[in-house]
DNA sequence: TGTACATCAGTGAACGCGCGTTCACTGATGTAC
DNA sequence: TGTACATCAGTGAACGCGCGTTCACTGATGTAC
């Protein structure tokens, strides 16, 4: 049956929503329309009169979780408290609200043009959002230290989520943020 | 047909090799059993004579692949070598033959615990491995520097593999090797 | 404002396809005599 | 050393399953009069 263009639109939202949350979790691969369109309270198909493909999806959820992240991490306001919730336990467990760098970046060279594209000018918006935090309006070259703190909290976050060992993974944020935070704030 | 005890030893190890590179270039999910086999120059049937499941091979290509990584990069002995050739395009490029802890971090936490426990281990020697190689002998706490060099350069080559920018490519590979070789040798 | 009808978002059955896995069969291996 | 036979690695057809995608249909929406 029909809905209003109001209801339609605010589907499409909650498919976009459900896809950036259960990507980040499990990955393009492992999450179905099936998957997504229930989470967002649809059947399958109705997928198709909101996305040309999977595909497309996949690039749109990019941007979505991309701009919902910048929204969170700018509400944080502090480098040093943005760096010690980034290479949080929370964030660590909670991949489905976390980082889309870190959740992703792995899958993105594999997949399609128009997705890599998607996740690269988030990324580079991304690092834009991080050198303007990082240092407060001083004059020093700060993008640089964004994409290498960039790097550092990515890695480590993917590596302390790859481990089975507590230790090691607690060893691994520890390391990482005494290093961060250390070089930020001296 | 039977072959015999050496032909079967060596199609094991020849699936192992196949299934380490073509994993770490397409990720678990992207590789089906009858890629690898055929790759290996068999057929899907026998696969099973050698593994119980896709899931075990998985469990073992990351132990395959982390040990041929360690081979290669002992070779290069010097460790400024080494984070030049890990941050280089050639690295961007050829997944098939690079870390696998960049090619395969982000899909892990996503597995079974087997395949999850075989990168674990793994890892924690590869960073007891870079703490032996980035201060060669002297008294200095390496571990933790090799942790944060670890997650660097980790976070960057998958950062950069996952962009259509070549400009912001070479500026992430370019900053990245700055902060390490930087911090190692000033 | 009320009625008639074209539109189109959502439903659910169906599709072709590729996947991991199984299994009856084949024929070279390697052992027992 | 030579022969007879049990073993078992590899083959290829077949399986059930879940996937992305399609489509005829439904019925509420929203427009034209």
């Amino acid at each position: 049956m029909k809905v209003s263009k109001e209801t339609s639109a605010q589907h499409r939202d909650d498919l976009l929503r459900a896809a950036s949350r259960l990507f980040r979790d499990k990955g393009f691969d492992k999450v179905g329309i099936a998957e997504i369109t229930a989470a967002a309270g649809l059947t399958h198909g109705a997928f198709y009169t909101h996305f040309e493909s999977k595909d497309e999806l996949c690039a749109e959820a990019i941007v979505q979780a991309a701009r919902h992240t910048a929204k969170t991490v700018a509400g944080l306001g502090d480098w040093q408290t943005y760096v010690e919730a980034y290479l949080s336990p929370k964030h660590v467990r909670d991949r489905s609200n976390g980082c889309p760098y870190a959740a992703l970046g792995g899958d993105v060279p594999r997949e399609s043009a128009p997705i890599k594209a998607a996740f690269s000018t988030a990324l580079d918006r991304a690092i834009d959002g991080v050198a303007r935090m990082a240092d407060g309006g001083q004059g020093a070259p700060s993008r640089d230290r964004a994409i290498a703190a960039l790097a550092t909290m990515v890695g480590a976050l993917m590596l302390a989520r790859s481990t089975t060992d507590t230790d090691l993974r607690d060893e691994i944020l520890a390391t990482a943020k005494a290093h961060l935070i250390g070089a930020a704030a001296p």
